[in-house]
DNA sequence: TTGTCTTCTGGCCGCACGGCCAGAATCTAG
DNA sequence: CTAGATTCTGGCCGTGCGGCCAGAAGACAA
C-alpha cells in the first residue's frame, strides 16, 4: 500500500517523513532556479538522486507536492514574524517590527520564498484554470494587519485611513522589496526595510502629535 | 516567403497587420482567462476560428507573440499615464494623478493587464530559465518616478527619503491594488486609488508645512 | 533463514505541446 | 483569363510531461 493513500495525516514513519522532506526541499530549489514551468517531477527526482517513481510513491501527485511546499513555507514565516510581534506593545512599533522581521526572514530564506511565489502564482488544480492560491492567499495576513491598524487608530497613534487598503499596500511593499532585492543582488535589503518602516510611519501616524491617548 | 522572416518591421500589409492584431487579442483573452500555462497556440487559434498554422505563419514563434503583447500593452498604458501627467505642475499633483490615471486605466483594461502580468511573470526565452522580463521590466518606470520625487524634494514639497524605494513601493501598491480588485469584484477601485493617493501624500510630504519654496 | 512489509527502480503509456510543411485556396496584377 | 504571390488548412513530428505499474531490492521481525 502506498502511504499517500492514507486517510489523512497521522502516523507517518520517520523514514517516510524524511524522504518527503528531502523531495520537498529539492522541489523548492528547482522552483527557485527554473521557475514553475521548469519544475518537472523528473528534474526534482534527479536533484535528489532518486527515481521519478519515488515521488509518485510519497505524494499523491504534483499538486500535493506543491501544496506541501506552500504549507511549510507559509507556516514557517508566519511563526517567525508573529513571535517577533509579541514583544511589541504599540501599534507603531508592531508595524516597524513587522517590516524588519519580514526583511530578515527574506534575507535568510531567499530560496523558499522564491519557490513559494512560483507556486502561489502558477498552481492551478481546478479544470477551469483558476489559481489554487492567488492573492486571496494573503487574506489571513490582511485580516491580522487590519486589526493592528484599527487598534492603532483607536489608541490615537494612527490617523484615520482605510485599514484594508493600508494592509494590502504594506504587503505589496514587502513583496516587491523582496522581488527587487532578488533581481538587484547588491541592493541593501536592511536599508530598504528601514526606509519602508519610515514610509509607513509617516503614512499612518496621527496628524496631531499630541493625541497619543484615546480621544 | 513568410512575412515574419522580414529583416525587421516596416511595410507590413494592412491585411497582415489586421491578422496579427486579431491573434494578439485572442492571446490576450486566453492569457487572462486561463493563465500562461493554459495558453497554447491551439487554443489561441481556436478562439479566432483559424488553423493553428496561421500563427506560425504570422509570428516567428510563441515567444514573439508574447513579446508583442507586452510591447503593445506597455506602450498603451505608458502613453495614457504620461499624457495625464503633462498637465500637472507640482510633484505632489503628479503623484496623485499617477495613481488616479493608473486606476482608471486598470478599470478599462482589465484583460490586457491580466495578460501582461501573465507574460511578464512567466515568459522565459533563454535556456537557463531566466525570466524574459521580470521585475527589471519596471526599471524605466522606476527611473521616471525617481526623477519626479527628486524634483519634489528639491522644490521642498517632499521630505528627504530614498527616491528609489519610494518608486518601487508606489509601483507595488498599484500592482497589488489591481490584483486585489481582480480577486474582489465588488471592491471599489476608485476609492482604493484615492486612499493610496492620501497614503503616499502623507508618506512623502515635507515635515515642515511652510517650506513650499526652494530652501 | 525465512517470510512479509516497505521502499525503490526503470520503463512504458497517453497526452498536449510548439514547430513545421506540402499542398489547397484565395487574392491580385497584368 | 491567367499566372504568380499571399494566405490558410490539416495533419504529422519529436519532445517532455505526469501518471502508473511490475517486479527488484532492502529492512526487519519471527
Amino acid at each position: 500500500m502506498r502511504p499517500e493513500d492514507k486517510p489523512d495525516g497521522q502516523k507517518r514513519s520517520f523514514v517516510e517523513e524524511a524522504r518527503r522532506a528531502q523531495i520537498i526541499e529539492s522541489a523548492i530549489g528547482t522552483l527557485a532556479e527554473l521557475g514553475y514551468t521548469g519544475t518537472s517531477l523528473a528534474r526534482v527526482a534527479e536533484r535528489v538522486g532518486i527515481s521519478k517513481g519515488v515521488i509518485s510513491y510519497h505524494f499523491a501527485g504534483k499538486a500535493e507536492l506543491m501544496e506541501q511546499i506552500v504549507e511549510r513555507v507559509y507556516r514557517d514565516i508566519a511563526q517567525f514574524v508573529l513571535s517577533r510581534l509579541e514583544k511589541e506593545a504599540t501599534a507603531t512599533g508592531a508595524l516597524r517590527e513587522t517590516i524588519r522581521s519580514v526583511a530578515e526572514y527574506m534575507r535568510d530564506h531567499r530560496t523558499q520564498l522564491l519557490a513559494l511565489g512560483e507556486v502561489v502564482t502558477n498552481l492551478r488544480t481546478t479544470p477551469d484554470g483558476a489559481l489554487r492560491y492567488g492573492i486571496a492567499f494573503n487574506e489571513p495576513i490582511y485580516d491580522a494587519r487590519e486589526a493592528l491598524f484599527r487598534r492603532g487608530q483607536q489608541a490615537g497613534e494612527f490617523r484615520p485611513f482605510d485599514a484594508r487598503v493600508m494592509s494590502v499596500t504594506v504587503q505589496a511593499a514587502l513583496d516587491d522589496m523582496f522581488a527587487y532585492w532578488v533581481t538587484h543582488p547588491g541592493h541593501d535589503l536592511e536599508a530598504h526595510a528601514e526606509e519602508l518602516a519610515d514610509l509607513f510611519e509617516h503614512a499612518t501616524r496621527s496628524e496631531d502629535p499630541g493625541a497619543t491617548a484615546n480621544r
